[in-house]
RNA sequence: GCUCCCUUCGUCUAGUGGUCUAGGACGUCGCCCUCUCACGGCGGGAACAGGGGUUCGAGUCCCCUAGGGAGCGCCA
């Protein structure tokens, strides 16, 4: 059997990171066993659905390099076929009309409530005897007695009585199928054989499988992924601070470090923190998973992003730092190597955004001082030894971070302070802070010409 | 309220009846390295939710309690 696995969001909110885990964890599976991964976007609710949701969901896909084999299929392009479902269904009795008005149900519902019973449908109209006038949704006739039974890929065996069960909406009043409903006819046209998906759908499931049979169709295989929780406890959503794929480029987060951290979220492989790609494929399991759900936590996200920024080629590592010099409009001309930038940076940076604030002064001119680093620094006692500094600079053959060096320790003994009361003074000189990679190091980025500059100016100061 | 599910350090987890005086990672604390910031190195503190069983023996099996999660829509 070919696997068949796909990821189905519904374009009505932004594509966070629980829905992104789920993605991950399908494509996963297809690419393991060598299957097809289906991309379907579940747009059948018309009044929250929008193009721009849409377009956010296939941006980020193709930005994480989740590739699709099939789609992305629209469910609002198949309502004719939803609509023959459901007359053959209503045919052969397993959905009824019913007529019962909004505020009926509204009503029904609120009684239920107060007498501390579980909402369901009374099925007033389940047993009527002819059409009436006006406008109707079609319902299941869910099964009265006996249960059903699955093997969950993750949580084992899980039964529900039919009697729990509701007889749920098929289709809308105006046509439109709902989500329990065009969720098993897409599957079993696309063939669907495994259904990966958050465990807030676990409760859909019997519903599913019910159609399913009503259809005389199998069902598929499930797997129900443990939801991520915020750090208060509570299921992740916007307010938590789970921002979109998206918003996470824009924060400079690697895809492979996002990848990574929600791979190893509720999953693991024994002690191992680090997953390549082609690890991901080849360890992923369902079994492996956990059951319960798991909070984010955004600092070990920081740290595996570090870790992707110090050991991916710089080259690749440069590429996204571009991205992020772009989106600030900084112009590279006449300044280092992106890469160049990345290899002595990355190991002071959490994020690529950071990296991009950072590393400013290898471009943009120096136009004023952190007000603390430059009277502690830039003393009235320190400008022979900076202009001392600038003279031999000048006269260096080669601009070099090893003859640089040898400058600085030369200069600072000849005036007997430690390299640190000099090395101090040129970092504010050249970056307008106390912070930056090692002097020379950075001195050789910023190149001679800068350097010289900001060292006149440093000397001028006050 | 009802149904179902889950429960190891603050967080993610290892652990499938003896090898657990419970291991790793993030974070945190201390020390070292050091021209700043970092990286790195070394070390510390930190958990089997509680109570009953079963068993020679329980983090591991069973039950109860507590806590948490999911669902109960003409949302998905």
């Amino acid at each position: 059997m070919i696997v068949r696995s796909r990821f189905a969001p519904s374009p009505t909110g932004s594509m966070h990171i629980g829905n992104l885990r789920t993605a991950l964890y399908a494509w996963l599976y297809a690419r393991k066993t060598k299957g097809v991964f289906i991309l379907r976007i579940e747009d059948t609710d018309r009044e929250r659905s929008t193009d721009q949701a849409i377009q956010v969901i296939l941006d980020s896909m193709q930005l994480l390099n989740l590739t699709y084999d099939e789609g992305p299929f629209y469910q609002t392009k198949r309502m004719d076929r939803y609509r023959e479902i459901t007359d053959q269904l209503l045919k052969t009795g397993h959905a009824y009309r019913c007529y019962c008005s909004k505020e009926r149900l509204e009503a029904l519902r609120a009684d239920q409530m107060k007498n501390k019973q579980k909402p369901r449908y009374d099925r007033c109209c389940r047993d009527l005897k002819e059409k009436k006038e006006g406008s109707f949704v079609a319902r299941f006739r869910t099964p009265d007695e006996g249960s059903i039974k699955f093997d969950d890929g993750v949580r084992g065996l899980v039964e529900f009585q039919n009697s729990e069960l509701d007889d749920l909406v098929l289709v809308r009043s105006d046509g439109v199928p709902t989500y329990n409903f065009a969720v098993v006819v897409d599957d079993v046209d696309m063939k669907v054989t495994h259904v990966i998906r958050g465990a807030d759908h676990i409760n859909n499931t019997p519903r599913q499988i019910n159609i399913f049979n009503a259809l005389g169709m199998r069902p598929p295989i499930y797997a129900h992924l443990p939801m991520i929780l915020g750090n208060d406890g509570k299921r992740l959503s916007k307010r938590h601070g789970a921002l979109g794929v998206l918003q996470y480029r824009e924060e400079g987060i690697l895809p492979a470090a996002l990848l990574n951290y929600l791979m190893r979220l509720g999953w693991s492989h024994g002690d191992q923190e680090i997953f390549s790609m082609e690890e991901m494929i080849e360890f992923f399991d369902f079994n492996k998973l956990q059951k319960s759900p798991a909070t984010f936590d955004p600092d070990k996200l920081s740290w595996l992003n570090q870790h992707y920024l110090k050991t991916l080629p710089t080259e690749v590592v440069a590429k996204e730092l571009q991205w992020q010099m772009d989106q600030k409009q900084i112009d590279m001309s006449g300044g280092p190597l992106l890469a160049e930038v990345v290899r002595v940076q990355a190991e002071r940076c959490k994020t690529l955004n950071e990296m991009a604030e950072k590393s400013r002064y290898f471009y943009e001119e120096v136009t004023q001082y952190d007000e603390q680093a430059a009277s502690k620094h830039l003393t009235p006692d320190i400008k022979p030894v900076l202009q001392e500094i600038a003279t031999q600079l000048a006269q260096l053959p080669a601009w070099e971070k090893e003859a640089i060096h040898q400058v600085i320790i030369a200069v600072s003994e000849a005036h007997q302070l430690k390299l640190g009361k000099v090395a101090q003074p040129i970092r504010v000189a050249v970056t307008g802070n106390t912070i930056s990679p090692p002097i020379d190091e950075t001195l050789a980025l910023i190149g001679r010409e800068k350097t010289l500059k900001r060292l006149q100016r440093a000397m001028i100061y006050k």
